[in-house]
DNA sequence: CGCCGCACTTGATCGTGATCAAATTTTTCC
DNA sequence: GGAAAAATTTGATCACGATCAAGTGCGGCG
């Protein structure tokens, strides 16, 4: 039924001992900060996975029976609608989760999930998970934060809906990528196709096309994949991106 | 600093003992099922809040220190970005909650919260409930499926805003307040202005008129604040609402 | 090298939503 | 009831995004 269990026997399998996915959940920030035995028993329930890109993990509207944490690659959650065309939600990069609060409710998914690149994953058993929380406070505090950053990202993403512009969008969300925020110059690498980053913002890619030779005006300069702000205070000033409270 | 604290002083002191919260929390679905002893805990940390109309009762990036749930009324979540325009992010109704997600991980809150009409609330001290967490699975169940229900509520919103015209959202939301959904006709009451609906559905109040125009043509008729869907399966049909995955 | 295929860009045109400005209805308050 | 205030609708115009249609550029491969 689920494609992970597919997945995970095609897996080259020396990586899957109870070491590796411990060190692998060690490199996690989720993770890194739960004690030795926490951090044992939760590898007894997990295992690495593999999957190249554009393979569909997991289908909207079947049983969340694992969680995914990437550990390089990134992701796609989407949702089709009735008459077949889908939105992008998130695209979930190395470290961050998706659908914690629908796998703790033990829900029926509610976004479909693929890869974007090829990816490494770390997939959690969900029942052994719900049963560990039962007697581990520590990874409750854990799943916890990582669900209201979830949360977070898509509140966000509400109000970027209904605020900003398209060109706006693409202006925070290059700010929300860049590895230097603090500077005032940054070059950096799209870490997927405009097609996608297209669907992700909520426009078509012709539109996004648009968008980045609108922020040319704004110091932001763009070789196919590369891109250069230039001017990040500039930027910011024409996104206006949301302020962060925590 | 927190405006409840003030609310709370100010309403009527004898709908306070705990048998009155214990009597409102078996009165919302979300907490009707708990065991009497563990709704006894909660009701001690628990009070019951009026407000007025059009009251702010949290800022966004304080500290989320209570719970609310909502008895009668609504309230509006909203969040005010760098330039001053708000957004309003969902509009809350008896019997739900928001932002469990933020207040379980303890970090600030990411929308402020204002009343829409004059509401009756429970509200819950959140350090109590998280020490009240510890010893009772059967809380942390029903708060998980609360948070399960608010973030699914936040990704049917997002696809809403990437793939609809603002007649369609219109369309659904309407269809999702209906009364009786499997009948093919039926009447009711916006439960506040448009004003409001406008700002939740991400447009202005011009075209939210011009969408209820639109929408007389799919069988709604609306009289001010009273709406009659004529035609249930043709407003469907338009509006093409997500099927719901649970 | 040069052809092909693919991702991306640009252009033209059209539909949707925003904005400004009225007109109209509904509500509120004497 | 009737005047004043507020909410809602309608109209005109403009900006933004969608769509259709070419074009450009780049990488792979013979």
């Amino acid at each position: 039924m689920s494609g992970l269990a597919l997945l995970a026997a095609s897996a080259a399998v020396p990586q899957n001992s109870d070491a590796a996915v411990c060190h692998a959940m060690r490199s996690t920030p989720l993770l890194q900060d739960l004690a030795d035995p926490v951090l044992q028993r939760l590898a007894a329930i997990g295992k690495i996975v593999t999957a190249a890109a554009d393979v569909e993990l997991y289908q909207q509207g079947g049983v969340a029976d694992h969680l995914l944490i990437v550990l390089e690659g990134q992701l796609a959650a989407f949702s089709t609608s009735a008459n077949g065309t889908t939105a992008v939600v998130e695209v979930i990069h190395s470290g961050q989760t998706l659908g914690l609060a629908t796998l703790l409710a033990r829900l029926p998914r509610l976004m479909g999930v693929r890869t974007v690149t090829a990816s490494r994953l770390l997939s959690i058993d969900a029942e052994g998970l719900l049963a560990l929380i039962e007697h581990e406070p520590s990874l409750v505090t854990v799943l916890l934060r990582a669900e209201a950053r979830e949360f977070h990202a898509l509140v966000r993403q509400v109000c970027d809906l209904k605020l900003r512009t398209t060109a706006q969008r693409l202006g925070c969300y290059l700010l929300a990528l860049a590895p230097e925020p603090q500077a005032n110059t940054t070059a950096m690498r799209l870490p997927f196709d405009k097609r996608l980053l297209a669907a992700r913002l909520g426009c078509r890619q012709e539109n996004l096309s648009r968008a980045f030779a609108a922020l040319r005006g704004f110091g932001v300069e763009t070789h196919g994949a590369r891109v250069i702000l230039h001017d990040i205070a500039k930027l910011t000033a024409y996104s206006e991106p949301d302020e962060a409270f925590g």
